[in-house]
DNA sequence: CTGAATCCAGCTGGATACTG
DNA sequence: CAGTATCCAGCTGGATTCAG
């Protein structure tokens, strides 16, 4: 029984605390994509595909909030904005490289060709 | 774009794939608890703290289509079954861990004493 | 271009009752 | 002991509208 409460929240498990970091259908694929350096909310629109206006604004919000992203406004006109990866979420990349190894193993079991 | 269908339902990535095996709040408490040898349903229900009947059940269910556990009915009364980890989910054990670690780090830099 | 707010349909999971 | 069925409240996320 190691559960614990953090921010009103009830966790059971420090894995449920890590999904809360990168879990979800849209995280990951965000951070995936800052993985490179830093990139605009248009652009992160147009990499990732299927993600609805209110979900990535949510997710990086949520990101944000979770100390996984840093956010850097220009006073331009029209607006930019980018979105940075902190060395918080730079350590979940390998894990979710290695995820990824494993989804691929399924898939390949599963005889889906990937 | 490298999304996928299998059995009726739409993935974008391979972890979307590798999370409907071992993801929501139960699937990896479940798993762990089997990691070391076959466990019956009453033991793993008491094992894991907060878990529902209804969420045990329908957790094992989705577990054993997935291939993910076998289950081994014996003839006796009152009844009695036992669930064991297939290899596909002796691989996740790892992956499960790296997870675990990635969540305690987290919990640290949160302040949180684990 | 980036972001906030609202409405609403569909899914999730708890509580409960029932069965062999 | 192990499993099924039903009801229902709450959350999730899409579509849409408005704004600096």
């Amino acid at each position: 029984m190691n559960e614990f409460i953090h921010n009103n929240r009830l966790y059971y498990n420090p894995i449920e605390f890590a999904m809360a970091h990168i879990g979800g259908t849209w995280k990951i694929p965000i951070l995936r994509c800052l993985r490179n350096g830093a990139m605009r909310y248009g652009d992160l629109k147009l990499a990732i595909p299927r993600i609805s206006h209110k979900m990535l604004i949510t997710q990086l919000r949520e990101l944000e909030d979770k100390k996984m992203l840093t956010r850097h406004t220009f006073n331009e006109k029209p607006p930019r904005v980018e979105y940075r990866l902190t060395a918080l979420a730079q350590q979940a990349l390998p894990v979710i490289d290695q995820l990824a190894e494993y989804g691929i193993a399924l898939m390949k079991e599963a005889g889906i060709d990937s």
